[in-house]
RNA sequence: GCGGACGUGGCGGAACUGGUAGACGCAAGGGACUUAAAAUCCCUCGGGCUUGCCCGUCCGGGUUCGAUCCCCGGCGUCCGCACCA
């Protein structure tokens, strides 16, 4: 029989529009079937879908797909992370609106993603750029302001001085802005911040219940959070040295069991102590002066050499008041951790061993390795950092470290400088507070009035939503909205006096920090009332499982962790303070690069053939051989980009996403190549020939497992398959759900020839029917619209994407004889096939009756025979 | 420097809790069908030789009846953080 082949190009819209007809996949939050939350990570409406996201969304949509089909009532919605810079960047160049700009890039985006068949609830879609979103946002800042969550205050920032906008700490990247990658400067500005070291220590504890999270993911959170326990120490200022009206310097360190290699002080060029100094002394001033220079970056101060200024002031040691220490100023200590001011042991850290050889200032050891002679034991240019045994450390000697420390602090927190102690334990934190106002005119208005007499007055719930002017322009460089002729003139809310707004917008992660509560209730709208959102066992949240890159490992993971947490503070969520039950990173979609004499080429216009097992590339268009390059992420700059509409226009999604779901597990890179695609449409073609070569003879059939014979083994074939892939999903290990799926249908070959030639008995027919069956509802997650278009074939009724996934029969997944593999001595010599039900006497005894066994043996008895049930023979001689 | 992950055929990767290493796919080679091509189907596919045996999961040791898996010591690759006191 002539079977035509699928043609996705026909089928894919006409399923497409029946799901959308039907609103399949439209959510009713009051559906009394057990909730299930799946989310992937939403888009940046950038112009165009790349493969970052057809895999993402697979992957997504498979677990969506798959869950609904296991009972579940399944939330997956899709939105648009629509504010960002890239609109204002196009608007300057091409003269358009943002707002314009970013709704013609969504409807763009939105009609790919229709065409991907994923099973999205289109009803609730939400771009953040949305009044109608972006209100409730400012709701909630004004929200958490009143909560004490948000502060304004002024502060060294990070100033990008290419986007003309300040940057959190987590967007600086290795010194430069994430985006624009220039490099980063330090400045003095007063900003909003919300308050995420309020919960530091909350969000470190919590990181141990995300068991459902990457590892990798909660580490990086964990060394982000930067906890370190450690002591404040008060040092008296020597009085003759003493600036006038200074009297102690405060430190803190990890290490006060070190106290007796102290040698030297060091603050930062911002110290207190060190401005007082300087008033009196130019040349420190100048010193100070070139670290602030020089010190702005991150990048350069990676390879500045450290410096210091003696300050002539000196410090008495708290264990000795006839011992005192130098204070120098350093441009290698930080204002901004702990308290600006360190004492330096050069014997247990390299860098205050770097400094005090540099300076000719002492080095005494105070830790030696456990063993070692306290009499020779010395440091020249390595420090010792690990753990050993006090010397030279008076009342400390012979203690270990560990007992040193709380020896020091418990006699220190004893003595009192002024009316404090001299120490006290402190635990600290390198998290910093979260800066969110951005000098930029697309993104959500911080709604604040600043009034010359009332100070910051927050806009009354009864104004909200503050509007963004929808005239703006971008001719002059900087912040458009305070350039904006009329915008930012209003009243004083308090007063009535004329004031102004802030005209800084919020950071767009603030945006992306709450937005999977809004999809569980996007027709919320009772502003100005605090809009709540269902979580706990009656609501939607926590998201069950989240997927995306791993590139949000801190920023927006970090900071949706906060938002949680704050709303629940101001009554937006009951109960939840985890917003991601479960979280998964998946890998980059990578490609080889291909380089002509005029540059990077598109995979599109090379032509790669292997010959002589060696791979060549050659231009299409000239013939002319290129280099082919390394596997790397596919970007415009490398031009290694396939286009995802091009895949789908010529092969169908279902074959771009059965490809990007095997192979690779899901959480490594994956290799796009034109041979892999077509391997992946092969197999659609493959499974579409199987079903309609047999749907003649298979569509009035009633399914029934057989359990003996050709029948036998192919309802096994196919239940042990239903097992097998339902537990690869449901552990995310879609690559092995692909192999499942691929040995069942390699299985299915044989006896469907048999079928299709019309020479199977009634019994193989009943069971092909039962094995075609379970075949479209395992692949129906991954290739919905080949599963609908087969079900049709066979004359099914309804949609596959109604059908529940079958349970798998217990009994059809075991064999009833097992095949042991016997080994001698612990390598594989032979097989024994024995009944499944043997019991281990048996085993052994038909083992060794073997001959390969015998001739082993030699006549002579074994010296352990080991069986492990339904596993392996080992005889040892 | 600190923290983490990984290392298996020509390639992507399987291998459960220590139990047959290489499932499945890709590439390659051979054959069938065809006037021819495409498509499809069949066979081979870690290495070696004496064809039923030896070697083989980065390298060297160890534990075990048995190690890709556990332990000790190296080598390599990748990722994150980084003057954090």
């Amino acid at each position: 029989m002539a079977t035509e082949r699928y043609n996705p190009r026909a089928s894919e819209p006409k399923w497409q529009k029946a799901w959308d007809d039907e609103k399949l996949f439209e959510t009713q939050n009051d559906d009394p079937r057990p909730k299930y939350y799946v989310l992937e990570m939403f888009p940046y409406p950038s112009g165009r879908i790349h493969m970052g996201h057809v895999r993402n969304y697979a992957m997504g949509d498979v677990v969506a797909r798959w869950r609904r089909a296991m009972g579940y009532n399944v939330l997956h919605p899709m939105g648009w992370d629509a504010f960002g810079l890239p609109a204002e960047n196009a608007a300057r160049d091409n003269k358009v609106n943002p707002r314009d700009w970013t709704y013609a890039n969504i409807e763009t985006m939105k009609g790919q993603l229709k065409t991907m068949g994923l099973s999205l609830d289109w009803a609730r879609e939400i771009a953040t750029c949305d009044p109608s979103y972006y209100r409730h946002e400012q709701k909630m800042f004004l929200d958490f302001w009143r909560a004490g969550l948000v502060e304004r205050k002024s502060a060294k920032v990070n100033w990008d001085p290419e986007d003309m906008t300040v940057l959190a700490n987590e967007q600086v990247i290795d010194g430069r802005g994430w985006r624009s990658g220039a490099l980063v400067e330090q400045r003095d500005l007063t900003q909003w911040f919300f308050k995420i070291t309020s919960m530091s220590q909350e969000l470190l504890d919590s990181l141990d219940t995300l068991d459902k999270w990457p590892e990798k993911v909660r580490i990086m959170q964990s060394n982000w959070i930067g906890r370190s326990e450690g002591m404040l120490v008060r040092w008296k200022l020597a009085k003759e040295s003493a600036p006038e009206g200074e009297t102690e310097l405060e430190v803190y360190t990890t290490r006060p069991d070190t106290i007796f290699g102290a040698s030297f002080m060091a603050v930062a060029a911002d110290h207190p102590l060190a401005r007082k100094a300087a008033e009196t002394n130019p040349a420190l001033a100048k010193f100070i002066d070139e670290v602030h220079r020089m010190g702005t970056s991150a990048a350069t101060l990676e390879t500045a050499e450290k410096k210091g200024f003696d300050t002539g002031i000196r410090v008495v040691h708290p264990f000795d008041e006839s011992w005192t220490l130098p204070v120098y100023v350093a441009n290698f200590v930080l204002m901004d951790y702990g308290t600006g001011a360190i004492f330096g042991c050069p014997s247990g850290d390299q860098r205050d061993l770097d400094f005090a050889n540099k300076y000719g200032l002492p080095v005494v050891p105070v830790v030696m390795p456990e063993g070692a002679d306290a009499k020779t034991f010395q440091i020249i240019d390595e420090a010792y950092v690990d753990d050993g045994v006090m010397i030279n450390s008076r009342f400390l000697d012979g203690m270990t470290p560990k007992q040193a420390f709380d020896e020091v602090a418990m006699r220190l927190s004893g003595v009192t400088v002024g009316n404090r102690p001299q120490a006290e334990r402190k635990v600290q934190f390198r998290l910093r507070d979260w800066l969110i106002s951005r000098q930029r005119y697309w993104g959500c208005p911080i709604p604040v009035v600043h009034c010359d007499d009332c100070g910051s007055v927050p806009t009354p719930d009864k104004d909200l939503p503050v509007l963004l002017p929808t005239e703006v322009s971008f001719d002059k460089p900087g912040n458009p909205l305070d350039h904006h002729p009329t915008w930012k003139h209003v009243d004083c809310p308090n007063c009535g006096k004329p004031a102004r707004r802030d005209t800084d917008t919020m950071d767009t992660f603030v945006d992306s920090s709450w937005y999977f509560a809004r999809f569980t209730d996007p027709w919320n709208e009772q502003s100005p009332t605090t809009p709540k959102y269902a979580d706990g066992p009656q609501g939607w949240l926590p998201v069950n499982q989240y997927i995306g890159g791993i590139e949000h490992a801190i920023l927006h993971l970090l900071y949706s962790r906060f938002f949680a947490r704050a709303m629940q503070v101001t009554g937006h969520l009951n109960e939840v303070k985890e917003p991601f039950e479960g979280m998964f990173t998946q890998g980059m979609v990578v490609h080889e690069t291909y380089k002509g004499p005029k540059g990077w080429v598109q995979p599109a216009e090379v032509k790669v053939e292997e010959t002589d097992g060696k791979r060549r590339a050659t231009l299409l268009a000239t013939g002319e051989e290129i280099e082919i390059g390394s596997i790397e992420k596919m970007s415009k700059s490398k031009k290694n980009v396939v286009d995802p509409d091009d895949i789908i226009a010529s092969y169908g999604a279902d074959t771009a996403r059965w490809f990007m779901l095997s192979d690779s597990p899901p959480e490594r890179d994956v290799i796009w190549t034109e041979a892999g695609v077509e391997g992946a449409h092969r197999f659609v073609q493959r499974v579409w020939r199987l079903i309609s070569e047999t749907s003649a003879e298979l569509s009035g059939i009633a399914p029934q497992a057989a359990s003996d014979g050709e029948a036998g083994a192919l309802s096994k074939a196919a239940h042990k398959a239903l097992k097998a892939v339902g537990e690869d999903i449901g552990r995310l290990g879609f690559n092995k759900a692909v192999a499942r799926i691929y040995e069942l249908v390699n299985a299915m070959q044989a006896p469907f020839a048999a079928v299709a030639a019309g020479k199977a008995s009634p019994e193989l027919r009943s069971a092909a029917r039962e094995a075609v069956d379970i075949l479209i509802v395992m692949i129906a997650p991954m290739m919905p619209h080949l599963a609908e278009e087969s079900w049709a074939a066979l004359g099914g009724e309804g949609f596959v994407a109604n059908r529940r996934w079958p349970d798998f029969d217990p009994a059809l997944v075991v064999d009833s004889e097992i095949t042991y593999p016997v080994q001698v001595n612990g390598k594989k010599r032979g097989d024994l096939t024995i009944a499944r039900d043997a019991d281990q006497g048996a085993v052994e005894k038909a083992a060794l009756a073997l001959d390969f066994v015998q001739k082993a043996l030699e006549g002579k008895s074994p010296r352990k025979v080991i069986v492990v049930p339904q596993r392996i023979v080992n005889v040892v001689v």
